[in-house]
DNA sequence: CAGTAATTCCAAATCGTTTTGGATAGTTTT
DNA sequence: AAAACTATCCAAAACGATTTGGAATTACTG
């Protein structure tokens, strides 16, 4: 069924050899055979065996990606305009993406190992890095090429190529606006502690809070899913045990949309009863009700980044940087306004 | 480097073949050898080679799929959800997905067939189907497994796998409501012309207008993107042709969050002042503000059960059902409410 | 004990390319 | 006319697995 050179190769009268050689290019074949022998290719619709190729070439021109299993946002913004600037510039590259999805996270190193190992990729995208994170361990250990979306935790080492935003300054951002706008009383929703930029939000809360001269209560503190869900129902509970909390920081955007549910569920109103903020700037948050208040972070290019500097390492180039830590900025909408009771000063 | 079978051959001093047949675990190698043999490749680390295999094997277990260069909505949340069906499933069935992104038209069908003649791929997932598609003229014309997430334009054969909502009934259901509302003007945002279920909505929406004894205004319709600036752009040239549109019918989902955000910009207020729904019922419509009243589409799932299917195909399995259409229903939230001026009869 | 049947192993072919290292014939240089 | 190039072509060896079709040895049958 399928053309292989073979076939081109008997029906032309030259070896396999030439017939490769010609459609590759090369000078050492005559150019009317050149010309020949691509049209009869033309003709056949000969297409080369991409398997064959990659074998022979020890090469694939494909990125892979894994999918972790408890990744419950994965079709969150986040993930999916991540993805989108992988594709984008892997396309412009002449790479692929090679997308498997793990449904444990014991299988998802034997995922790893089948792709890198079997040699199905060039290199690896990780997202979402955790604690002591073994899948980086083990790229690292077989040398492989591998790029991060996000540093490892504070007290690890980050001793590998990666884009991170700057969130600890993010959330100081955060709670500097917050308590800016007279609010004193401010929850904070984390993502679960092993999530390596977990750490980083907690530093920066806690940073804020010293700026802003306020005391540090853990209780305000609470861990969830980085999803909708998830933000619902810490704020549920947060709110339930603390019904004083005038304003509530969630490490994503997804988990303030959850929020502002919830708040609203229990009769308040976003932005003026109850601040609420999030982080990434996804799509959503500008179109929410009330629009969010959250700090920008530009996942798309973040992703065109990431594969731009996979793919130079793969080439064996040296990437002009290799750990980038990107700004935050503060984007003020509409969830967050002056605490309830505040009033010492101001002029609006 | 890498451990190949021969390395293992060579250390245990078996042949090549009584390795591979030993992993493979067939009957003719001795249970002590086979022991041996499994302990030295556990100890060196072997990883079959994948694309070796792929070679000899001449299957991949890999689905492709291919973002299409006007996807503009793909980061929204119908293709994540989508993709994430589709990944779920492939996973769960041993397979993975290679993702690859045309950047224009032209260079669409290319990789089509780079990836489906060059077996890359077993099998192919189509999204997004257009009038007079190529990609599927193509891949019929290869006999190759694919399946398609909607069907082919009315006036069109579907002679293909699909899975595709009754978009027709959905349309019809939400101009229903509208009018049950009191709505007369009603106005309509499709895609362009070119996407197969274009038609779909437009016939359900003039179907719903004669049931409901309304005239069908052709000016009350427009064209735009699947994207929330489409949306935006259509509803505020729409608006400013015909101010006395009360209700307007987005053809998705992240087309009616844009529309809702223009109709705001003109101080209108959505579910009473005018009334806009959507389709598809991404995560987003429940959170947006007010939630959105829409069609339900179950998206993940579709992308899960056409996965199915696919590699249905791909076994030479005859799958139950080829060509499924699925039901619709309405979701009412608060996006839609009663005409401005609506007074006869009516008890709420 | 010859003949048959299991058991255990392996050489070689194959999948479809690319590339190496010539071979051959024609052309130019001395 | 021999020597040295050039221009074209190709056989064979990879790449790393799987599978076919035995071979060699041992065990069992009648």
């Amino acid at each position: 069924m399928q053309v292989r050179l073979k076939d081109i190769a008997k029906l032309t009268g030259y070896s396999i050899t030439t017939i490769s050689r010609a459609l590759a290019g090369y000078s050492d074949v005559n150019a009317q055979t050149r010309a020949y022998i691509l049209e009869v290719a033309q003709q056949l619709g000969y297409q080369p065996n991409g398997v064959a190729q990659q074998l022979r070439r020890q090469i694939t021109n494909t990125l892979g990606l894994v999918i972790p299993a408890n990744a419950h946002d994965f079709s969150g913004d986040f993930f999916s305009q991540l993805l989108r600037g992988i594709s984008a510039e892997a396309a412009e590259q002449h790479f692929d993406v090679l997308i498997s999805s793990a449904r444990s996270e014991e299988e998802e190193l034997g995922i790893y190992r089948r792709l890198v190992g079997g040699h199905r990729v060039d290199g690896m995208i990780l997202a979402r890095t955790r604690r002591r994170d073994p899948r980086i361990a083990y790229l690292h250990a077989q040398k492989h090429p591998f790029v991060v979306a996000g540093r490892a935790a504070p007290d690890e080492p980050s001793d590998f190529p990666y884009i991170d935003a700057d969130s600890q300054a993010g959330i100081r951002l955060l709670v500097a606006h917050l308590s800016d706008l007279g609010h004193r009383h401010i929850g904070l929703i984390l993502p679960p502690p092993e999530i390596a930029f977990t750490e980083y939000r907690l530093l920066g809360y806690q940073e804020g809070l010293r700026a802003a001269g306020l005391p540090f209560q853990p209780s305000y503190v609470t861990h969830s899913d980085l999803t909708r869900g998830g933000g619902f129902h810490a704020t549920q509970q947060l709110l339930e045990a603390h019904p004083h909390l005038t304003a509530l920081i969630a490490a994503n955007d997804l988990m303030a949309l959850g929020a502002m549910s919830a708040a609203q569920e229990r009769g308040l109103r976003v932005g003026r009863d109850i601040s609420i903020v999030g982080f990434d700037d996804i799509p959503a948050a500008e179109y929410s009700y009330p629009p969010l208040t959250t700090i920008h972070q530009p996942t798309y290019e973040t992703g065109r980044r990431l594969t731009a500097m996979l793919i130079s390492l793969i080439r064996g180039e040296q990437p002009a940087q290799s750990q980038i830590i990107l700004e935050c900025a503060l984007i003020v909408r509409r969830s967050s306004g002056r605490a309830p009771n505040y009033s010492e000063g101001g002029d609006a």
